[in-house]
DNA sequence: GCCATATATTTGTTAATACAACTATTTTTA
DNA sequence: TAAAAATAGTTGTATTAACAAATATATGGC
């Protein structure tokens, strides 16, 4: 057999969180599949919420997306009927986008597949380990938000 | 002004966790990138350690990763000289990996940036909340790889 | 008003990954 | 042993994302 000595090495935290990332984001997906929505569109949808009329800028903040993704996401929203866009008039370098009954639907259905994930994590972790872990999270996020800068 | 009543929406589990995990892998990108080679890439290179001739079944259930990616990230590896395939004589579908000196340089340095990348989490966590974080990532992990075969 | 700069958005490229379908080979089994 | 099933790997497609570069429009300084 070949030396396997250093085949258990401790992944590190960025392949870790990656690993489990992907799986949370699965299972997401398979629930998501009946309303036709990825994870990530449910991000922009809930991040819309009932506001009318924001700025492909101002979802891209919400959504804590980027432009370029954040164009492309809505491009596929809009492709399935679930937003409108419209050029604005005060500024027309900047489109309005307007969300369909039909979104507000999905949205709100996605968002209690969201409780269900949580509650999927809660049969293995605390409410006091779930919360300390969304808390760090939050907190080396923001803390490489800052590095990544540099 | 729009309606904002809806916009501080406490973010999923799963968009939170994207949303980090995606600031780890830059920051090791950004340091990775005078090696030629991405985080992922790294981790099939450590999973990969100082073991010769593994297969890629082998090196896909070290890095995590499903086969199909692993299949690509090796062939990445080996357009940049890091590793080299050889088909079986034992067995003619798979493929025996070995890695170049290039390759160990390489994953000796990156090993020591997921260790520069330990270090700057611990400038905004403690050294347990980092042992809480990785014990609660896999624990999760393990949940969801059970939760998603359903 | 004109030109430089800033801003909103889009597009192209590369990377990683899940899933499904496929090829090639080996093993099982009837 | 021949057919069926399993296994190793590859390829195609869709999604998401980062980065760079492009376009269109707006704003500022002069």
């Amino acid at each position: 057999m070949t030396n396997n000595s250093r085949h258990d090495l401790p992944p590190s935290m960025g392949s870790a969180m990656g690993v489990t990332y992907r799986k949370l984001a699965m299972y997401m997906q398979h629930h998501l599949k009946q309303y036709d929505i990825t994870p990530e569109q449910l991000t922009v949808l809930l991040g819309i919420g009932d506001s009318e009329g924001l700025i492909q800028k101002e979802i891209a903040q919400r959504a804590r997306k980027d432009h370029p993704t954040t164009t492309r996401i809505l491009d596929q929203l809009e492709g399935k009927g679930l937003i409108r866009k419209q050029q604005g008039e005060r500024d027309r370098r900047s489109f309005l986008v307007f969300s369909t009954d039909k979104a507000k639907e999905v949205a709100e259905a996605g968002r209690l597949h969201e409780e269900d994930l949580k509650n999927e994590i809660l049969e293995c972790i605390s409410a006091e380990e779930y919360d300390m872990l969304m808390e760090l999270l939050n907190r080396i996020g923001e803390h490489f938000s800052e590095v990544n800068k540099e």
